[in-house]
DNA sequence: GTGAAAGCGCTAACAT
DNA sequence: ATGTTAGCGCTTTCAC
């Protein structure tokens, strides 16, 4: 076809608004050019954090993100996952007992998990996480030089592989060092701000505490809002460390202690690694380990009164 | 076809779990089930706020939220609003002059403005936006009953209702009360915490100023952030009052006063009356405007030093 | 190079 | 009731 004849037809079309219909297109071709997102709650300050990245990279990748709302209370609505509306998916709420990846397996649809893992057997799967262990090794050996022994942590659902592995990450380092994390030292919540106001204070009523690790930062903020509550300082009376560096935490308000995941790089890295997938199914999944790094702001100081 | 396979092939389906496929679906009955929603930048918490609501009503209504983002600096990606992807349309960033809401009405696809407004004529548009005007004399009555003079603002692009109309409904009830906002006094910028943060540093180096109103809460933690870093007390020194009460407004370390505006309201109304239109063509556009009230927290105070 | 036609998977209208 | 078919709008193949 001449270069006159495209230019004319091009034209054309722009005058007339005429515009490709996408479900033709998908019919024909099988692809949507669409990425279907399991994301948890918006108001949960993790998630907007964690999804900006991913949509400007699938923006670029020319991909538009659909977001299936998980509220972690009911099942999300997964049939969009399965009746062939997304060349692939990302998901961010798995929990480790999902039937949910398997299912998605099953049926060769590509997915890349974010933030979370689902571990059951040694197969290689594609997931993009931070490195939990180590950030939560750096936070015992932070407390324990400080010379902190009263320490105390509030941590995510068993199910979640960001709360299991902070919480055994922690626990090991201290003993490690000699510490043991007495088991009525662990809160294990729900990660929302509420939740973890709401563990710090069961926490607090429970035994003298002088630092709490949090195994993150939406879960700190809410430790923070129970000490301010209570009238106690911080890092005077109670140091505080969270987890994921959000962008909350630098505010100079809060001013967290914090282990950083650069967020904006796991969550491009994912979508990258998710669109070769999309692209070629051959590519092999790949677990993507983000590395992690203290990020010491003001809510951690030096034991006292001991 | 014999019984024998007419069993198998049931079974077989069953068992492979057949979902049927949308985009046949979609081609045959030109519904998608998906609503497009044009989003600022979600590192910006007042997104995510506004977000929250819809994505649970639209949910609820059966609907997936598809995101098309706008960062505000290049056009956002409009195709898929005009290929039959989406059944409506939520738009959440247009500007005064912009030209889309027209040329998405042309083609007759049901839209919805939420928190912005397009005025151009007189004609009847579906709009969800807070009472701006109310909200901002709220504001301006509240420094001038404390004794405050020396007001300064700091609001959104000329090219935002919201910005627009926070600003004239600021200055309009300032000058009933025989207080005129000097143009000095002005810093009109986009809506981020780090512009909120740079405007209030430009204002508090231009002339004395004792009382800030930011056109909405990002705008004012960015102002905080200044005042923070400059050693001024908050209210002591300068009282600082937002717009919005985005979720951090109220956390204790924030604890911003501001004009209450109930996003949650905001978004599900614009979300229901998006779907009406959606499933009935001939519903009247309706322009709903949303309540404020002032929420007073800790950021304002009585004026000093006169 | 150009044009016609088949077919993607579904729904709805129409036969039987 | 049940089964058949046309057609949604696109891409791709195949004739010409």
């Amino acid at each position: 076809m001449s270069e006159a004849t495209r230019r004319r037809v091009k034209e054309a079309a722009r005058e007339l608004g005429y515009v490709p219909q996408q479900s033709g297109r998908s019919l024909s071709t099988r692809r949507s050019r669409r990425i279907g997102i399991v994301v948890g709650e918006l108001s949960n300050p993790f998630y907007p954090a964690l999804l900006d990245p991913m949509v400007r990279e699938l923006e670029a990748q020319g991909y538009l993100p659909v977001l299936i709302h998980d509220d972690g209370l009911e099942e999300p609505t997964t049939e969009p996952i399965f009746d062939g509306s997304f060349d692939a998916v990302l998901l961010t709420t798995t929990l480790l007992g999902s039937s949910l990846p398997g299912e998605i397996e099953r049926r060769g649809i590509p997915y890349v998990m974010v933030n979370r893992e689902f571990v059951v057997d040694r197969r290689a799967r594609s997931t993009a996480v931070p490195d939990n262990a180590t950030g939560a090794s750096l936070v015992a050996d932070l407390l324990v030089d400080l010379g902190h022994r009263a320490v105390a942590m509030v941590t995510g659902p068993a199910e979640t592989s960001t709360g299991t592995e902070r919480l055994d990450g922690f626990r090991d380092a201290l003993a490690r060092r000699g510490i043991a994390l007495h088991p009525e030292a662990v809160e294990r919540v729900p990660f929302s701000m509420a939740d973890g106001a709401a563990a710090t204070a069961r926490l607090l009523d429970r035994r003298p505490v002088k630092a709490i690790f949090c195994a993150n930062d939406v879960l700190a903020i809410g430790a923070l809002e129970t000490l301010a509550r209570r009238g106690l300082a911080v890092p005077g009376d109670v140091s505080v460390v969270g987890f994921d560096d959000i962008p909350m935490a630098s505010l100079s308000a809060i001013d967290l202690s914090t282990v950083a995941v650069d967020l904006d790089r796991l969550g491009r890295r994912a979508v990258r690694h998710l669109a070769d997938r999309a692209r070629d199914p051959e590519v092999v999944p790949t677990r993507v380990v983000e590395p992690v790094e203290l990020r010491l702001r003001g809510t951690h100081g030096p034991a006292r009164d001991y």
